[in-house]
DNA sequence: CCAGCAAACGGAGGACCACCCCGGTTAGGA
DNA sequence: TCCTAACCGGGGTGGTCCTCCGTTTGCTGG
């Protein structure tokens, strides 16, 4: 990779965290390149589709929440946080090639050593679910917590205070 | 109303029926226009906004599942079901002035007379819930009834079997 | 029956977008 | 130093949403 083009990449990428970070993930690729400073066909020919830089620009983020995976429970918690107070980050673990592989990668480990969990659910199940919720709350990482616990422990009075988790 | 505005109006919205079902809530608006052989400007005074046609497109499909509401659990499956099934239902219902008021004032009633669920849990959270999954999961309302089943059961192993619902 | 008026129409156009083509430029190895 | 392949970005295409405004239409009172 040429030096330039180097140099190009991290400037677009680094903008475009900016970016996103202000107006989530439908931002303009347009403006994006704009304030990099960059033509337009610069930035399509490093990041040939949206998801393609939305990938780029969480993957650090998504790495940071891979490495601190130790619970499954909380960790869903972590995650459902992380992605509504990220603008965008959202729809990239479920959508995004990159994100969704590493994530799905953790979930299941933390998954299989997992067993007072139903059998009959997935980590896709479960990530669907975090990328449902923190895409809805977007901007409120307390709101998505709150549902994402709510979601893991289900509605039934009693479970929140004596739940079959402690028994 | 002139007899031709009422025409105009009665046509892109079955028009628009068509094309929503075809391409989701992001549909053309020129596009719902062009098809109902109206200029897009008569489209944007009958709709001023996207919101307000799909809130006119769904009100029925909303109607009709408030009509068969009666115990909350079963029929929240039936939401997350239908809105998944009819492509761009699941955001109206929760930014849909119309259908957002009428689904919340129906689940209001079902979760009042309930005495099995943690009294934390509005029906606000349980409608976003509902939203969020039928969202993820357009187009299978298999999955999205699956989904809503867990986040209405919880996670744990025993819970569907013998859960505290049955307790 | 018809004249006149308000209401409704729709094409044209502005502002924006994603995406791509292509001619000019430059980095960096030989 | 020179040559070439990689890289660059302006500008074009075709799409979007939305509004202005001159034109047509339906309705109604005479």
């Amino acid at each position: 990779m040429r030096a330039d083009a180097r140099r190009n990449y991290e400037r677009i990428l680094a903008v475009a965290e900016e970016v996103v970070a202000e107006q989530g993930a439908e931002a303009s690729l347009e403006e994006i390149a704009r304030r990099a400073g960059v033509g337009s066909a610069t930035l399509h020919r490093h990041f040939p589709s949206r998801q393609a830089l939305l990938d780029a620009v969480f993957r650090e983020r998504v790495e940071a929440l891979c490495a601190q995976a130790e619970e499954l429970v909380p960790w869903l918690r972590a995650v459902a946080r992380h992605a509504a107070a990220n603008r965008g980050l959202g729809p990239s673990l479920t959508n995004g090639a990159d994100c969704h592989a590493m994530i799905i990668a953790t979930g299941s480990e933390l998954l299989e050593r997992e067993d007072t969990v139903r059998p009959d659910v997935t980590i896709g199940d479960l990530l669907t679910l975090a990328g449902a919720i923190s895409s809805v709350t977007e901007g409120d990482p307390d709101a998505a917590e709150r549902l994402m616990t709510i979601a893991l422990e289900g509605i039934s009075r009693g479970v929140k205070s004596d739940g079959p988790n402690s028994a």
